[in-house]
DNA sequence: TTGTAGGCGTTATCAG
DNA sequence: CTGATAACGCCTACAA
């Protein structure tokens, strides 16, 4: 901030016109002859001007900023996702300032105060695990401030959202297992508490039922935070003791996967031989397994693009909201690899 | 920017004072009555008053803001440097605004003006794969504007950096290959013109130097995209034809070790017995791979910390910059795995 | 202890 | 076609 730029109002007495001829000129406004315009831009390209997007925020009321809080920086999916929220607002002049709440509703709550104080235009949120209570956000809703959840989605009514279709993509890598000729199928569940998991908990059963397969509450064995030693070790547990025993995970997200691909592998459990396993999100290192790991596409950074738009869209039409606000639910991808195809 | 808040205006209409009243109260000026204070408060809580930061940015010529310009937020160790910068940040009150390059140098001088524009008070940089001008950089310091580099850092005099020590970390994994008992030992090298590359293949090519292993030039093979798909093509290639024929590889990033291991499987080699390898950047994965991957840990948490420390520091002080500016490297740490170790 | 006035840089309104 | 003036919300000499 120590540039000392030039500002309109020295362009405006170097060439000894008022400052509104200036601002005009720059902005093409009608009403200002060509050699006017041609001298301004002259100038202004001379004396390095540069608008201060500050003041002009002040001025018009928008801050063509938007405000993006996220659970964790450091996630695949969510960094996917971070990825087309730049992207597109980029692309439409909008500026990007970023939270990571580390799962923590105090931290979620501070970074809505400071983003207001700032001005933001919009709001894109992925709440955190913490947050049970949803009145911080209602309250701004109510006043018609532009939000838009994505992946994490609130039980609030006439929120905007983009989701990927969990129960989908659950019950297609379920029926995937189940066709392969696994029966045992045991389910790796996220915390209940996220809208996530139950979608995927409720998916995985639909598949169960819809081909009689004879299961237990059980079978279902919560992994809340979802980290591959996490899961392994829950894993292990289950391959030792469980009665029937599992033949088949599927889990709620690609860590723990791999941490059920490395309880087998210590105990001796060929996959996809023995054990046949399927995770969720498609990170990176699935290729990179041995065995390759199957697992559900989630298109993240598609996410990030949707969400984005949309909110780019209620703050243009400003108040009036009119028409159904449509959430968008995206499509997941089962992309079958070897850790769950029967030789 | 919808959401009608209160101003400071407003607060000094309802108690029927002046607004430098209001003002001073709610920032705790000496010279007001306890009682004034106290109104004040309450009025504020009451009409959930929240400073318009826009305005107070604009009147004192610090945005508290800082922009961060990265190639790519989609990958493990940028988004750790970014969890770090953002933590810092946070704790001190500033905003932190992001853009990612995609690695394109048009990008990153537009994202600079915009930045600009909106009045960062410093700059937080790692540059793009294109960049070879670094004219748009040394502009802003010769203005003494706060910028400080992390991780690729320019061919400049006098620019503040925080970078990890390459040279060190590759000499490491170079040495550890050797007195594994490797002697054939290829680096899969990182574009020639990002001095983090050529660090590290220096450090390899000292290793080699200083256990008197002989070489040759073509031991050092460039897998510029650096994704374990090329480094896969390169490698299986190398295997093939190379003399003499590599027994190990050390490269330039995990990614391409895990290419490398993936051509080692393809073609039966077994890894570690027959060929050792070593990564660089200790992603996640590493832990989950088959063998277990050794790699050389780059602190990027810390990078981020400490870079931003650095940039606050520099922004806290103004002009007087004063003293050395001292330049920080961080170490590396080489954790051994699996994939190094003959049995 | 409090109020007045001016300005940060821009843009909108109203004249000319 | 161009200029003067006010205002966005806040801060801060200077006065009272």
């Amino acid at each position: 901030m120590k540039l000392d730029q030039a500002t309109i109002k020295d362009l405006a007495r170097e060439l000894n016109v008022s400052s509104s001829t200036i601002s005009r000129a720059l902005k093409d406004y009608p009403g200002i002859s060509d050699e006017t315009k041609r001298k301004v831009r002259e100038m202004a390209e001379k004396m390095n001007y540069r608008p201060n997007a500050l003041a002009r925020s002040l001025r018009k009321s928008q801050s063509f900023t938007i405000g993006v809080i996220i659970p964790e920086v450091v996630h695949f999916f969510f960094s996917t996702v971070i990825s087309g929220i730049e992207e597109v607002a980029f692309s439409k002049g909008y500026n990007v300032i970023l939270t990571q709440t580390n799962e923590k509703v105090s931290r979620e709550k501070t970074s809505i105060d400071t983003m207001l104080a700032n001005q933001i235009d919009g709001l894109l949120v992925s709440y955190s695990k913490e947050t049970e209570d949803f009145e911080h956000f209602s309250r701004l809703l109510e006043k018609n401030f532009p939000i838009v959840f994505f992946d994490r989605v609130p039980k609030l009514e006439n929120t905007l959202n983009v989701t990927v279709d969990d129960y989908q993509g659950a019950y297609a890598a379920t029926q995937h297992l189940i066709q392969q000729g696994y029966r045992k199928i045991y389910h790796l569940a996220g915390p209940k508490y996220l809208s996530i998991s139950t979608e995927r908990a409720r998916g995985y059963l639909a598949a169960l039922e819809d081909y009689g397969i004879q299961h237990q509450p059980s079978w279902i064995i919560e992994s809340p935070r979802g980290n591959e030693n996490e899961a392994k070790d829950i894993t292990t547990e289950v391959l030792k003791r469980a009665v029937p025993k599992p033949d088949a995970f599927f889990a709620h997200n690609d860590m723990a996967a791999v941490g059920a691909m490395m309880a087998c592998r210590e105990l001796g459990l060929k996959v996809p031989d023995q054990i046949g396993i399927v995770g969720f999100s498609d990170w990176q290192f699935c290729t990179m397994l041995e065995p390759s790991l199957s697992s559900v596409a989630q298109p993240g950074f598609q996410m990030g693009v949707r969400a984005t738009e949309l909110l780019l869209d209620m703050i243009d039409k400003k108040g009036n909201i009119e028409g159904p606000k449509n959430s968008i639910v995206l499509e997941t991808e089962l992309l079958i690899r070897k850790s769950s195809q029967k030789p």
